[in-house]
RNA sequence: GCGGGUAUAGCUCAAUGGUAGAGCGCUAGCCUUCCAAGCUAGCUAUGAGGGUUCGAUUCCCUCUACCCGCUCCA
């Protein structure tokens, strides 16, 4: 087991930013809200990095649904019940009371940390140089909350502070702060008495924007069995937004407080009722880590930019069986793309727990009501969308004889927002009608495609090459006499003559490949 | 959350306590027969708020956002 190695010299800090500001160059991402000063972690997507972001998508579901008997796929409203959050766990540390130590800076949970006498004088030793891990020995003297930090014992601590990992907000119509002015009117209360009347006023109508997709599969789980006479092992597939008042963000829209899931759960047999010849839970576990780092790789990522990070056995929840991380060299260094986690049959017990209802699958075979286990491989939309552009840039050096060289972004033809880009050689002699056509052409079939007659040739190669467009189309002089263009590829710059007539198949058929 | 840095045109950068420039880009036109050619004309900027000042993009304060490092990441 590998400890994760976050940190690494980074080999082209610049990359970066030259990939934000082509990004908003070409119109891949813009900041949220740019003309109010932006808002933090948020990011609009532009006319390219749209069609980007749906292709990621649209490849993801093409894998994990449409080509497999064995899997379907939902699409689950953002607000469920507060209820799924309590049992997956997520509302507890929400309202768990959190303390940080400001010497050490450990954080924690102030009803788990060592009580001590209110007042009492403690010593205790503080790190006061990093490098060399001096210590130095303070004084203090215990504060209100009648703890110590577990760490270095010192009694220099922050207030309480509850962190909101999940967005709160209010389901109906009648507004919270109207029940709460209400219950106060003409009382004069302490602060716990205060705390306890405007929690529970706005428990009574809290809702969360949900912090996975994952639970709607779970708490659908019989809904869709049934519904689609699913025989384990079976999967459930979702993409969608999700939301997490992160503690910080960074690396553009790396991490973000609204992000884009795919998540699947793959509910196979556990191993007491496991059939000879069927994959074991371990195996499925294996089988989808490995599935999905091929899936990167054959759209395009580097194989050296990608590796399977096991989780060592103290990084594991207390339910997890495993979990692998499918991470990408990114220029600030190794980070995630996507998680396949062994849950166990975890989140079915929690929720037949804390809902009552049975969440047991009948096995027909073996005759049997049982929990099976679940293999989650859930990954992020806009973390995958960013790894396949930083991926794809690249800046050749001019070629000999020239002072030019260019930017191009090596996507995967299926990845790139545009497909196809059309131009007359010279904007006349029947040109760019002719060019105009093949556009037509290109639309009709589904197709996207540009046409472009602004500046010389070479310079609207150059433009397409940046948006990564795999294909670039020109009419000659020779299309009026025979019906011929040439086609040209990205990377490698070649170009073919091909029939008019063809070219729509021509680019169908590279697309497939 | 802590520390450091940054904010001028679509992008990359310059300059200035007194009319804010360039390159690339973009728009229109001319020219142009295959890899960022040329000519003409045009468009576009001092993150937000406050203070000092006759006058602030420039000095000071606050805020916001971004970047780097640490911290955190159910």
């Amino acid at each position: 087991m590998s400890k994760p190695d976050k940190k690494k010299p980074s080999a082209e800090p610049e990359i970066m930013e030259k990939l934000v500001a082509l990004s908003k160059q070409r119109g891949f991402v813009f900041q949220s809200s740019e003309i109010y000063g932006g808002l933090k972690s948020c990011y609009d997507y532009g006319p390219l990095g749209t069609e980007l972001k749906r292709n990621v998508k649209a490849e993801w579901w093409r894998a994990m649904v449409t080509t497999r008997e064995d899997i379907v796929g939902i699409d689950a409203s953002i607000i469920m019940h507060p209820n799924v959050w309590r049992a997956s766990g997520h509302l507890a540390t929400f309202s768990d009371p959190m303390v940080d130590c400001k010497d050490c800076k450990e954080r924690g949970r102030s009803d788990k940390w060592p009580k001590a006498e209110k007042g009492a004088e403690v010593e205790y030793k503080v790190v006061v140089d990093h490098q060399s891990g001096k210590k130095e020995t303070r004084k203090g003297a215990v504060g209100d909350l009648a703890i110590v930090c577990p760490n270095c014992g010192s009694p220099n601590l922050s207030d309480i502070r509850r962190f909101n990992l999940m967005f709160r907000t209010s389901l109906g119509s009648i507004d919270p702060l109207e029940t709460i002015s209400r219950r106060l009117e003409g009382k004069a209360l302490s602060g716990e008495e205060l705390r306890k009347v405007l929690a529970d006023a706005i428990d009574e109508t809290a809702v969360y924007l949900r912090p996975e997709t994952a639970q709607a599969m779970f708490t659908n789980f019989l809904n869709v069995q049934q519904a689609m006479r699913m025989k384990i092992p079976f999967g459930i597939a979702q993409q969608g937004k999700s939301f997490r008042n992160e503690i910080t963000v960074e690396h553009f829209t790396f991490r973000s407080c609204e992000f884009e899931q795919m998540e699947m759960e793959f509910f196979c047999h556990p191993p007491e009722f496991k059939p000879e010849g069927e994959k074991s839970d371990m195996e499925w576990f294996e089988y989808w880590s490995n599935a999905r780092l091929a899936w990167y790789s054959n759209l395009g990522i580097r194989k050296e930019k990608l590796r399977l990070r096991p989780h060592a056995a103290d990084e594991l929840s207390h339910y997890a069986k495993g979990c692998n991380d499918v991470e990408y060299d990114y220029p600030w260094g190794w980070g995630e793309l996507e998680g396949i986690a062994h849950r166990s049959d975890y989140d079915l017990k929690q929720h037949e727990k804390h809902s009552g209802k049975k969440l047991t699958y009948f096995d027909p075979q073996a005759n049997k009501h049982y929990h099976p286990y679940v293999i989650e491989p859930a990954a992020g939309a806009d973390r995958a969308a960013l790894a396949f552009l930083i991926d794809a840039y690249t800046e050749e050096p001019p070629p000999p004889g020239t002072n030019e060289g260019r930017t191009v972004l090596k996507l995967h033809p299926r990845l790139s927002p545009i497909k196809v880009a059309v131009f007359p050689l010279v904007k006349k002699e029947g040109m760019p009608e002719s060019a105009r056509k093949i556009v037509g052409e290109f639309s009709k079939s589904g197709i996207k495609a540009v046409y472009d007659e602004k500046d010389a040739i070479g310079r609207r190669y150059r433009r397409q090459d940046e948006c990564g467009t795999p294909y670039c189309i020109t009419v000659d002089g020779q299309t009026a006499q025979d019906g011929s263009v040439t086609i040209r590829e990205r990377d490698s710059m070649k170009q073919d003559r091909i029939q008019v007539a063809d070219a729509v198949k021509v680019v169908q058929n590279r697309l497939a490949e």
